[in-house]
DNA sequence: TCGTTATATAGCATGAAGCTTATATAATGA
DNA sequence: TCATTATATAAGCTTCATGCTATATAACGA
């Protein structure tokens, strides 16, 4: 269920549903729990947790006329696993530059091609 | 130089630039060089990196005429920081309910004091 | 100074996102 | 079955993001 990151960040760009997943932190909540506790209809937040479920970062259960939502746990491990990649790609290649930095006598100038 | 949140998410929503943060994890890399990397124009590459320039994910220094670009390490600390908190919020919430079903003969609704 | 290279900005077209109101669907309860 | 409550969808509007081409700016080298 976790959607490609760039999806996943989309959904996390806007600041509604930041908050919503902030309230959801907390445990579930219904379509108008969520529209009394922000300033946007009730229309506004069925699409903002349809972004939401889509992108797989909350899930909903269906209980009578209601769908409470809540987090799905899972779904920010691709964004940790992204980040936590990308310092050790940085990481890496701060070590090479400080091994080449470490060998002052030869200045391996590799004439670029 | 740290973005507000929705700021950072949406940077970081878009599949171009995620790639350029990608390419330069591995070290600097001038305008060009992101252009020949992908199949935008340009200009193009020059309004994305803005958008990362402007959420802080990236800096630049200036070299004759040449504005090279590298990642800003600490930009996705917040991002971290909100996910911790999230999950830390979440469990909380979790031991406060466990604790609450471990005790069934005492249905102590505490008012928050 | 002049031409070249590197990057930025302007202007425009297009498509997507977000909001609203109005309405449809679905489950409940009398 | 009918009214009520909870949620979803539709239609329309506005704003914004992205891409392009054309052009401006800036630094360099001769």
């Amino acid at each position: 269920m976790t959607a490609p990151l760039p999806a996943t960040f989309a959904a996390l760009a806007d600041p509604t549903r930041l908050s919503i997943l902030n309230r959801l932190a907390q445990g579930e909540a219904t379509v108008n729990d969520l529209a009394a506790l922000f300033p946007i209809s009730q229309p506004a937040v069925s699409r903002h947790l349809k972004v939401l479920e889509e992108a797989g970062l909350i899930e909903r259960r269906i209980d009578g006329t209601r769908r409470p939502c809540r987090l799905n746990p899972q779904a920010l491990a691709p964004v940790r696993g992204w980040i936590s990649e990308l310092e050790r790609v940085m990481e890496m290649n701060f070590a090479r530059l400080d091994a080449l930095l470490a060998t002052p006598e030869r200045t391996d100038n590799a004439p670029d091609t």
